[in-house]
RNA sequence: GGCCCUAUCGUCUAUCGGCUAGGACGGAGCCUUCUCAAGGCUCAAAGCAGGGUUCGAUUCCCUGUAGGGUCACCA
């Protein structure tokens, strides 16, 4: 109640602040995520924030890849910082808290370590318990004696994670910080800070690890490019599917509902139902979503995506790939999935003619490919009595398909249909034939008559 | 190891103390079907252990166990 009430006083702020240490990670895609949602939910501003007080090991190209992946998953941020161009902010709130006595600094031992500093600051620890309400775990204790006086900066000029994070979080106003797990033992030094350059404690929301198969935190080193967002991007994956899926992995509207479009996850999202646990990553759960949101985009958007990925293996057109589209959607999980099925001949047949042993033609139960060749001939009969502006599946369909019944079925259907695609598994010869076209459908039926001859 | 966090099907999870423990992914089977894909239906699959509290615990408390996180002049 007390939380509310500040609430309505206060804008939301939150921000998502990663380091360009590393290219954009599944972990730090659900931490954006769930900043945006709480953003927006409460329309309060989302602020990027590049944190880059590590000059070695920071990159522009990481950063890049930080920038760009938001922008792929639509998080528009409202303001955006770097904290290598607040150097001098820090430097302020560093001389502050020397001359007030609260930090100091200090000799350090002389370590034959390179890099190493014989004078850095250090925060002079009250060494008393630090408590501090989790939105998502409740009430959480620390004696922060153990900490020590912890260094906050190299130097002036040279401050360190902790010292940045607080002066950003106190300066941008940010009310509440959403953050992994791993972050909790971080919490009590910041707090520690806070008190001394006289911060408001923001509100704390710890969100659960998403896990590996090992329930180990999903690292680079163990898993390489797979914890990456590219590598899902690359993969065709839909952004709404991955958020989705992400939204999911540690928390749930507490309703039978799991597919969301963005706007109902800004309505839904709950950041009290967050899940305490960590998730482990399941990539089949998120093909399973990403088809479902695959179904519900609009027809001519799917086959223009198939298309421009199947015209960089065929010489063909938009037109005809549009009648593929419906066919190969049921196929894929993700449009990355094309290519996949490209590779494996599964569509070859679409834009060539097959080549295939003629016995093949044969169905399993028939002992006389002499059959075959009866209802080859029975069924180009038929088909080339269809009107060429009449050859639709359904016509096909209704033609072909009481002599197939009459002669059964595998008998005149497999025959045909091998004929059309060389292939033991394709789609039925109704749908080839309508996309191939009456012309090119007699051609390839004539074709198994004259193997079989 | 210290400190901190966590604990329901293989995985993601529901359960405001009453449960024949529900759903989803994946799996199996069946249906549809010339084959494949898609689709439909059905099934298997879980409360870490031991103590409390309670008429009643998956739900609350304690202990143990297990897993995880963190212990930088990284973030």
């Amino acid at each position: 109640m007390k939380m509310e009430n500040q609430n309505k006083e206060k804008k939301t702020v939150v921000r998502f602040a990663p380091s360009p240490t590393g290219f954009l990670h599944l972990g730090g895609v659900r931490t954006a995520l769930f900043n945006y949602l709480f953003a927006r939910q409460n329309k309060g501003k989302f602020i990027l924030r590049i944190e880059d007080t590590d000059k070695e090991r920071s990159k522009k190209e990481y950063e890049e890849d930080i920038v760009s992946g938001l922008k792929w998953l639509g998080f528009d941020s409202d303001e955006f910082y770097r904290q290598s161009e607040r150097e001098n902010i820090y430097k302020k709130y560093l001389k502050k808290l020397l001359d007030d006595g609260k930090a100091y600094v200090s000799k350090e031992s002389e370590t034959a370590e390179t890099g190493r500093r014989t004078e850095v600051i250090r925060f002079k620890n009250p060494n008393k318990k630090i408590s501090f309400s989790d939105m998502i775990r409740g009430e959480i204790v620390f004696d922060t004696t153990e900490l020590k006086d912890f260094v906050i900066a190299k130097s002036l000029e040279e401050p360190l994670y902790h010292l940045a994070v607080v002066v950003d979080d106190f300066e941008m106003g940010i009310t509440h910080i959403i953050r992994g797990e791993d972050h909790i033992s971080n919490t009590p030094r910041q707090i520690l800070i806070q008190e001394a350059i006289g911060a408001p404690k923001p509100y704390y929301a710890h969100i659960p690890l998403i896990l590996d198969k090992d329930r180990a935190k999903l690292s680079k080193r163990k898993h390489g490019e797979t914890v990456s967002l590219s590598y899902y991007i690359k993969r065709g994956y839909l952004p709404q599917a991955f958020l989705n899926f992400l939204a999911l992995l540690g928390w749930n509207p507490g309703t039978p509902q799991e597919i969301f479009k963005l706007d109902e996850l800004i309505r839904q999202f709950n950041i009290k139902k967050i899940q305490k646990g960590g998730a482990v990553f399941n990539e089949e759960k998120l093909k399973w979503m990403n088809k479902e949101h695959l179904k519900l985009l609009p027809p001519e958007k799917i086959a223009s995506e198939i298309y421009t990925i199947v015209k960089t293996f065929y010489d063909t057109d938009a037109e005809y790939v549009r009648k593929l589209s419906p066919m190969i959607l049921d196929r894929i999980s993700s449009f990355g999935d094309i290519s996949a099925i490209i590779e494996a001949g599964e569509l070859d047949f679409f834009f060539k003619k097959p080549d295939y042993e003629k016995n093949s033609l044969k169905w399993k139960g028939d002992s006389d490919i002499r059959t075959t060749k009866t209802h080859l001939e029975y069924a180009l009969s038929l088909i080339d009595k269809i009107a060429d502006n009449q050859f639709s599946v359904d016509n096909i369909k209704n033609v072909l398909f009481g002599y197939a019944e009459q002669k059964g079925k595998g008998s005149v259907l497999w025959p045909v249909r091998f004929a059309l695609s060389g292939r033991e598994k394709s789609p039925d010869p109704f749908t080839i034939m309508a996309a191939l076209g009456k012309r090119e459908t007699l051609e390839r039926v004539k074709i198994a008559l004259q193997k079989i001859k």
